[in-house]
RNA sequence: GCCGAAGUGGCGGAACUGGCAUACGCGCCGGUCUCAAAAACCGGUGGUCGCAAGGCCGUGUGGGUUCGACUCCCACCUUCGGCACCA
């Protein structure tokens, strides 16, 4: 005989032809159920899938398929984040547009995402490079404008010189490219901003919200927020009208501020520095400070350097005259760009301070050691007791925090308040494959958005991409927006006095995109609207989004960003887009994450047909809990394979005896059925808690292997028990490894699809036990077990406990002086 | 420097609320079947001492609490992730 693998190649094309053909994943809008929108993040088509996205899609896939069997209405979409550089980049190699490889891409993935046996309710795709979607992100970026919320200005940005753009904040890692880890320049450059500083404190307090989302993002997103919390200080300039603010969360400090410091950014630091005497030179430096700014401000431990303005500022809790410098280590992004300097009780302006000989003067004191000023060797900033700082002295410092703020907000010399690190998030692009922003440039009006209903602004499809030659030679991307040298696109009308007018040549960051497409879905087609209002309130917030870990900030923070406009335009009724939050771990292979360049993805279409989809999706699902990284070995597939082969042929087996079912009771047929209950019990568990696909499957290899265990101890007796145990194993296995489950369900004499079931519920009685064994402990160490009734009191435990010869040995008999029973598990003696 | 996560066999990993450490799988070893191999099935598999019964050691390190600690507390080491001259 031939061995008998599973014909997995008929049985997954079989059931998934069925399922699209019944429309298993098709949402019913007008279903009574109860809705679950099940989201996966949208991907990025690029040119090929392996196995690490695989897993964040079959997560999705089988918490999809669970709701399904529990009865839900589910909402399971997929569409393409298809706009963006790359891309754009390998058109400028290859001269193919854009707009062919990503949509060819986008063939391949969906044949890839299908193989997976991976569902999907595709009559709701979006792609976000397609004017049906674009236009409705230019319609976002409109609502944004009239609310002042999308503003244009000059300001100093992150320039990628090799991508030739602009990059938002949150693009830049360590002042690289997040994309190309080109070092990143500064320019200064009028952009695109959109505010969402002014939801700092929202998108911060709302994180306790979300309450199913991981801890770490919260605090990935609070520290990006980063807010802090301290008083604004006016510093009134000697012998001038000017005032400078400063911030600071030690506002306990300021009475020893022995000098100020400005950022060389500073926008009144040309006013201060006029007839100084030393304008040239502290010009010079400033440049300087500049230019070093730029490239080494992310490297952490640059020089510190500074110079003299030449002028004082007043403290004002004190009137004390204080020189006013500038230096490098201030910065102007944070805060007021203006820093009260505390040597003591600062380790930056202790360096400064120590360096260019300026006053060191302690004003708290270490309760244990007092502080001397000439021999310290780093700043005290521990709490401690006010010293030098006049009616506040002998206070507490954490007191006089409060008490000194109290004391400046009533004089009027200064205001509590909180800095936040978020920066407004740069949203224009100098590239070509994005929606292009829906402004025009008049020269009698000015700037204005474009009409709603004159949207979308078309992409022009015939462009140049690369600086040199025609649209086919490989070359360096232009140093302008391909879009500026199109004439059809560029003259426009102004919507105002309809006279001649110019387009905004920037096109928007992927981002943009990305923050609303999760409304889409719910209308994809809908011409009229972005998306409609009822249905989206009606199924939103998300239920369960699942995602990589990557998007933490950006997307994540994004989206919440933008909901929160939408929610304070009338547009949608809820405050949060998800809900429910899952971010998986990566798969790596050698210890590195998946790369092309790195050449150690792992594809899954060899292994599809070499094993199956269910193969696959069951190790991938196996290899660890899917929000750590896990370590891809194809040695690990061989083992899944084997394993459903085994159930394969327990099924095969099952549905040969089936005729002589009969119901039995002896204590292998009783523990059977408590084992069968038990996995029940822990795979929907499993599945409702943390996503702990692989112990799910563990607990199902376990019932095969007791199963088996049985049908070796009764061969060719089919009891009702086993019947049982053989149809749950299968129905368990359903949303993990969906084809062969199907198949063998329909094997065991069921005319429906299994997904058609619901999902088993476990008798509480099936999972008592009549005698349990107990481990028996002398002083702490397992020295032996015994076997009592379940419901044995503690002394018949203990009869049985100083019956047993073991015990006898290590006691010699004599009675224990301590004896703990935990009922069902142990009992320690203790001698 | 700050914030967060983690450290368990040869490997991936399991362990409820403080209660039998290493479930499940991979690998390896032995056996059955076979002319043989593959597949499958059965058994073994933390280290160490011992012929054996059995003993001792063992969850990053060092302490502590407890009858009992992978789990709780204190101090530290290492790895990974995020933030970072942020005032």
């Amino acid at each position: 005989m031939t061995q008998d693998f599973y014909p997995f190649k008929e049985i997954d094309k079989k059931w998934q032809d069925r399922w699209e053909k019944q429309g298993l994943f098709t949402m019913d809008p007008d279903s009574l159920k109860k809705k679950y929108y099940c989201l996966m993040m949208f991907p990025y088509p690029s040119s090929a899938l392996h196995v690490g996205h695989g897993r964040n899609y079959i997560i999705g896939d089988v918490v999809a398929r669970y709701k399904i069997m529990r009865k839900f209405n589910v909402l399971a979409p997929m569409g393409w984040d298809a706009f963006g550089l790359p891309a754009e980049n390998a058109a400028i190699k290859s001269g193919i547009h854009p707009k062919i490889s990503t949509l060819s891409n986008i063939k391949t993935m969906k044949r890839q995402l299908r193989s997976w046996g991976v569902g999907y309710d595709w009559e709701r795709e979006l792609t976000s490079c397609l004017p049906d979607y674009y236009k409705w992100t230019q319609w976002i970026f409109l609502q944004l404008y009239k609310k002042g919320l999308a503003y244009k200005k000059k300001a100093s940005v992150n320039w990628c010189p090799s991508c030739q753009t602009v990059l938002a904040n949150e693009q830049v890692i360590n002042g690289e490219c997040e994309r190309c880890s080109a070092q990143v320049e500064a320019r200064n450059l009028e952009q695109w901003f959109l505010k969402i500083t002014d939801y700092a404190q929202r998108l911060l307090d709302d994180l306790q919200i979300l309450k199913d989302w991981p801890e770490r993002v919260k605090t990935m997103q609070e520290n990006w927020i980063g807010r802090s919390e301290g008083v604004e200080i006016n510093f009134k300039v000697a012998d001038s009208d000017i005032n400078l603010t400063c911030f600071t969360t030690r506002v306990d400090t300021i009475f020893g501020a022995t000098y100020m410091v400005l950022a060389a950014e500073h926008p009144l630091v040309e006013d201060l520095i006029k007839g100084s005497g030393k304008e040239a030179e502290i010009k010079k430096f400033i440049t300087e400070v500049k230019k070093d700014s730029a490239i080494d401000r992310a490297a952490s431990d640059i020089d510190k350097k500074g110079i003299f303005t030449c002028r004082f500022v007043v403290n004002p809790v004190n009137n004390r005259k204080i020189p006013l410098w500038i230096a490098n280590y201030v910065v102007m992004e944070y805060g007021t760009g203006a820093v009260m300097a505390v040597p003591a009780h600062d380790q930056r302006d202790f360096e400064f301070a120590r360096k260019y000989k300026l006053p060191i003067e302690v004003v708290i004191d270490n309760p244990r050691e007092p502080l001397d000023a000439k021999d310290m060797k780093e700043a005290y900033i521990e709490n401690g007791v006010m010293v030098n700082s006049g009616q506040f002295n002998s206070l507490s410092n954490t007191d006089a925090m409060q008490k000194i703020a109290c004391y400046m907000e009533k004089e009027g010399i200064g205001k509590r308040k909180a800095h936040y690190k978020l920066r407004d998030w740069l949203i224009s692009r100098q590239r070509y494959w994005g929606a292009p922003i829906p402004i025009v440039y008049c020269d009698r009006c000015g700037m204005q958005p474009v009409d709603e209903g004159d949207l979308p602004v078309l992409l022009p499809e015939k462009v140049k991409f690369s600086a040199k030659g025609g649209s086919s030679s490989g070359g360096k991307p232009c140093t302008e927006s391909p879009l500026k040298h199109i004439k059809s696109f560029i003259n426009a009308k102004c919507p105002k006095c309809n006279n001649k007018a110019k387009r905004e040549i920037d096109t928007m960051d992927t981002f943009v995109d990305s923050s609303w497409y999760f409304l889409r879905y719910l209308s994809p087609k809908d011409d009229k609207r972005p998306f409609d209002k009822a249905l989206v309130n009606k199924w939103l917030p998300v239920d369960q989004y699942i995602g990589g870990v990557e998007h933490a900030i950006l997307h994540l923070m994004y989206s919440r960003f933008i909901i929160k406009v939408l929610h304070d335009m009338g547009h949608v009724n809820f405050n949060e887009p998800f809900a429910r939050l899952f971010t998986q771990g990566m798969i790596v292979k050698d210890g590195a994450k998946m790369s092309k360049s790195k050449g150690n993805t792992v594809s899954p279409d060899a292994l599809i047909a070499k094993y199956g989809s269910d193969t696959v999706r069951f190790y991938t699902l196996f290899i660890g809990p899917p929000e750590k990284d896990a370590e891809w070995n194809d040695r690990g597939a061989e083992g899944a394979w084997r394993f459903l082969n085994r159930v394969w042929r327990l099924v095969a087996e099952g549905s040969r005896l089936k005729a002589e079912g009969s119901d039995r009771s002896e204590d292998a047929t009783r523990s059977l059925k408590r084992k069968t209950h038990f996995t029940i019990k822990k795979v929907t568990e499993d599945i409702e808690g943390e996503f702990h696909f692989n112990t799910a499957l563990s607990a199902i290899m376990e019932l095969v292997n007791e199963i088996y265990s049985y049908m070796g101890l009764y061969p060719s007796v089919f009891s009702l028990q086993l019947k049982e145990a053989i149809e749950t194993t299968v129905i368990l296995l359903a949303p993990f490894v969906p084809h062969i489950a199907e198949e063998m369900w329909v094997r065991l004499g069921n005319k429906t699809s299994i997904f058609e079931i619901e999902w088993p519920g476990y008798k509480e009685d099936a999972l008592a036990q009549d005698r349990v064994t107990m481990a028996v402990q002398i002083n702490g160490k397992v020295r032996t077990k015994i076997e009592v009734d379940s419901a044995a009191s503690e002394d018949e435990i203990k009869k049985t406990v100083f019956e047993n010869e073991t015990v006898n040995k290590w006691t010699n008999g004599n009675p224990p002086r301590k004896c703990i029973i935990v009922k069902g598990r142990l009992v320690n003696l203790v001698v």
